[in-house]
DNA sequence: TATGAATGAGAGTTCATTCAT
DNA sequence: TATGAATGAACTCTCATTCAT
């Protein structure tokens, strides 16, 4: 999941691999490389404390390069960050389509996103770190993507309220928050400490405590 | 709770320094003026956005002034944060001392955090934007006060699971994560909304989701 | 020689020595303190690397005391240097007065300027170190003194080729350059080194090159 | 002599930046633009009184390309010292190794000292003003420059009283002390006169006094 | 006299961005 | 496209000096 950045490439002309220099590596996933080693360098040092040309440095091309690709330093954290985003999300509405059953939905969600997190260390931290942050000066992204996914947990709810699954009186919001809060907190807690446990495997506990309680079934 | 961001003045001298004009606030307790300027303005615009002009200006002193009462900038947002936690955490710990059930101890914790935060707008702005961001640049304190924190909802839930209040078999790890994250984010939501509604309010029908479950009591 | 900077205290009132509060120290030789305190400063850090709060902290002063004895940092300096200066010319030019011989008068000279700097490690190194920087910009000094000086030198030049002492074409201005740059370097040297030799005690040695050649006489 | 303060030129790009206007100097070779701007300032205003900016201005530079080049401000004086330093003694051993006569080789080098210092007004003035005062805070120079150069006279020296040259009996460091205090004070001499005669007519009659006396010969 | 908190101008330095090549 | 030298605005922090007490 997850593997790299961007999935949609802004240039999309595919100019020609080979490079009129002897440059070892091909000529140009420049765009690709860029967004990667951003997301290693803010997740390094942080947004603000990283510099441009930290980030050439890490992709191995000139500071002026970096500019052929983004507009400024902030279009490159919110293009990370929404290409991630959108990947997640077009992927999780698909997987969730497919199921009829609320709780079964947002326990994939769940295990989605943790797997999400899991499988890209250096976008987990950009995201636990960054993201609060950044919605704050990022202009594109702000907390619309955060918007789409708490929608896709409202729906949820309120469906499994409907059907029953859920309870009639369960406050969404609260419980959307409830939901997601608690996600959010195990990827927080894995992005700061030091194993690399695999995190998705604590979905199923997680969502059993969130369905069920932490009180023992009354009778 | 949590009024204000420190409790300390280390100048009680009484000092009014060019009060002439219409100084809006006090003349002395420049210490204090500082600090809860310097949450103002991070704030409204981040810490690195920040600049230490912009606290001097708002707290009425010269650039030159801030630093007689902080070492630098990053010592002003560390001594927000800590001065603040520890006030929530020695409140917290005394209150809860009072309580012997290990879920009434939780349940009060849910709610003296949403109301310490729902109680000083700015300085919850800085700890849901800023916490996660300064543990990785901030030496003083780092998580430090975090693992206090969850050290108390931990052993709340050790507890309960040996009075057979909480399941036996809860893992407590990921419940004390969900218990912090579904309150953090709460906080987050709150502090995202352009409404003011009491946030402590959501406490108890938080609480109920943990401990009961979204789905219906099983018979 | 030259224990003390100054000689000559601008301020003659001379204040009572009980202080109003139990100062354990005395009362106000405050000038004096301030102006050692300066010198000491100054040779251990450089003047432009000195700040008038170390002068004041060693001085054991309010910073805004100095400001009641000297005009500025500036004036601290150039009144530790006129000082002291004035104190050596004035005891040179009575010692120098004694004697007729105009070869004795340039070995006392010799010996009066290595002693006076010999027992006074921190003025010399201010007088090494700072001395011609200082010409830059200080307004009072400049290098009116060492004129002085050099004068005393050239007199006794110039009296020394009339009575035969010296050769009839010693070249007045370089001969006085190498007598006092012979010192001067002797000072320096001794400045430098970390051992604290009786700078005078080369006097004889040095003057004797001086006078008879660093070659065998012929014949 | 030492025309310019450095040899070895790191970026031999002969590039042309912004070059509309009249651009009185070249257009590329801005490490010595900046480097000979900086020693004009450092002599006129002396190193701590130097802004960076005036360096900049002088070079015709943005603030920032000096940073381009050298480290900081103080790595501008080192480096202007230890060029200069260097092409001096590289050039002093070079003429000495030529001469077997130890006294030769004392007047070649007065000679050379002197020839130096005269032809770079400038550079002469940062080293008799600045270079004592440096060496308290450079930590690339130091004095360690000035040891090479009394290496070379104690050297001479001694091979003199080994040949007979010089008086078997003449204390060697004392001697030196007055060789290079002599030459230095000469070169203070005439940086301190308005006057811009030429600094090496003086070699020969200073080094006659040094190796003589300044009194007649007896017999 | 003496204090030292307060001031604020000004310094060195950084770094996002540009643009000639 | 790609480069990277150059720019200069803007920042943090220092410290000589003042002045109310």
């Amino acid at each position: 999941m997850l593997p790299s950045v961007s999935k949609r490439d802004p240039f999309p002309t595919d100019k020609d691999p080979a490079n009129t220099e002897g440059n070892s590596s091909r000529g140009s996933d420049k765009f690709q490389r860029i967004l990667d080693a951003a997301v290693a360098v803010f997740a390094e040092k942080g947004y603000f404390v990283s510099r441009v040309s930290d980030i050439a440095d890490r992709a191995d091309v000139a500071d002026g390069t970096v500019y052929l690709y983004f507009k400024n330093k902030d279009e490159i954290l919110a293009t990370a960050i929404n290409t991630a985003f959108d990947g997640f999300m077009s992927r999780a509405r698909t997987e969730l389509g497919r199921l009829s059953s609320p709780s079964d939905r947002l326990r994939r969600l769940a295990y989605l996103h943790l797997e999400a997190m899991g499988s890209n260390r250096n976008l987990a931290v950009v995201f636990q770190m960054e993201l609060r942050q950044s919605a704050r000066f990022l202009s594109k992204f702000s907390h619309e993507h955060l918007v789409e996914y708490f929608q896709l947990v409202r729906d949820a709810i309120c469906d499994g309220r409907a059907t029953g699954e859920f309870r009639r009186d369960l406050p969404e919001k609260i419980a959307a928050n409830c939901f997601f809060g608690a996600i959010d907190e195990m990827v927080t807690s894995w992005v700061l400490s030091e194993k690399d446990y695999p995190l998705e495997q604590d979905a199923d506990p997680l969502v059993d405590i969130l369905f069920s309680g932490m009180k023992p079934n009354s009778k």
